[in-house]
DNA sequence: CATCGACCCTGCGGGC
DNA sequence: TGCCCGCAGGGTCGAT
């Protein structure tokens, strides 16, 4: 399930085998693969066909292909996308939405999606909005162009556009519990089921924890813990459970045998060893460490008298 | 405006 | 054996 260090893995491999390439054709196979493109699939097809993907960026779990200055290729992979390179020739695998040929004659591009929750789209380049620049954001410089569709999602902790400072504050005034915040795209992005669980492990936070309710300290933790958990699954190539996600070239990560919540409901917690519950949570799952991960907290003076 | 749940989709595996 | 249902889950949209 590709969150941020999949997606970066799969921005890589692009940036190496596909960015200064022109695309020869572009085919569409399932029409919801660019159900979010107002051209519609032969329109997508048509608009695609002669440009070179200049530049290839990231931000959270969507990534895109600068086009020119202000058109981009923009794709999200869902739970189950892939973008494969490989030899032109290779019989198409059933899941294969769309592919792209180049004008090189080298290797193709295809996008496959099991499950049809990813997509790709042409639209333009924006400068991100949603927030007021802050000091610390003013100092990084210009703000780098995004396409208008993801103006709304927020930088991810690993860019330097993150903002921690303004990170802590929206969380303070939030009215949800740490792992829907989490989970909020337009809040903090990247992260997804399976590094939420991890990060809230690493960080001894219960996932039902009120974020109005979070010391200083506190967030100070889990977003430290939160940059360990997608600096380490990025070294070990990003995660994977089964065939479902790949890198570009088809090769499976293996940050799964090093996860210490995520899927090992009843297995011992690595750190105390009580055994690991799993909790329903928003139609999925949520693991956590009963011992490590209390749902307790003081109440500050302010929250006391309310 | 903020929050939350339904829904989109397919394949797999458990239970009967 | 075969069917049904639950589960996996990110993002968008509509309801409250």
């Amino acid at each position: 399930m590709p969150e941020l260090p999949e997606v970066e893995t799969v921005r890589a491999g692009i940036e190496r085998h596909v960015v200064g390439r022109t695309v020869a054709t572009a085919q569409v196979f399932n029409p919801r693969a660019v159900r979010r493109d107002p051209a519609g699939p032969e329109g997508f097809a048509a608009a695609m066909t002669g440009r070179t993907l200049l530049r290839a960026e990231r931000r959270g779990k969507y990534l895109w292909f600068a086009l020119n200055e202000d058109e981009a290729l923009l794709a999200h992979l869902g739970m189950s996308g892939q973008l494969l390179v490989g030899d032109a020739g290779r019989p198409l695998s059933p899941h294969v939405r769309a592919r792209f040929t180049f004008a090189d004659g080298g290797p193709d591009l295809r996008f496959t999606d099991q499950r049809t929750f990813g997509h790709l789209m042409l639209c333009s380049l924006v400068t991100p909005g949603g927030t007021t620049p802050t000091a610390a954001a003013a100092v990084a410089g210009p703000r780098r162009l995004v396409p208008e569709p993801i103006r709304h999602i927020a930088p991810d902790p690993l860019e330097g556009a993150f903002d921690p400072k303004g990170f802590a504050a929206r969380l303070a005034r939030k009215k949800t519990q740490v792992k829907r915040a989490l989970l909020d795209q337009s809040l903090i992005s990247g992260i997804g089921n399976i590094y939420a669980d991890e990060a809230l492990w690493r960080a001894r936070l219960h996932w039902a924890r009120p974020t109005d309710t979070l010391k200083k300290a506190e967030v100070s933790r889990l977003l430290d813990a939160v940059r360990e958990v997608l600096t380490e699954a990025l070294s070990a190539g990003g995660t994977s459970f089964d065939a479902l996600y790949v890198n570009v070239n088809g090769e499976s990560g293996y940050f799964d045998r090093s996860l210490n919540a995520y899927g090992r409901e009843g297995e011992p917690c690595p750190r105390c060893a009580t055994p690991i519950r799993r909790d329903a949570f928003m139609n999925r799952s949520s693991y956590h460490c009963p011992r490590c991960q209390k749902l307790v907290w003081l109440a500050s003076p302010a929250v006391r008298s309310r």
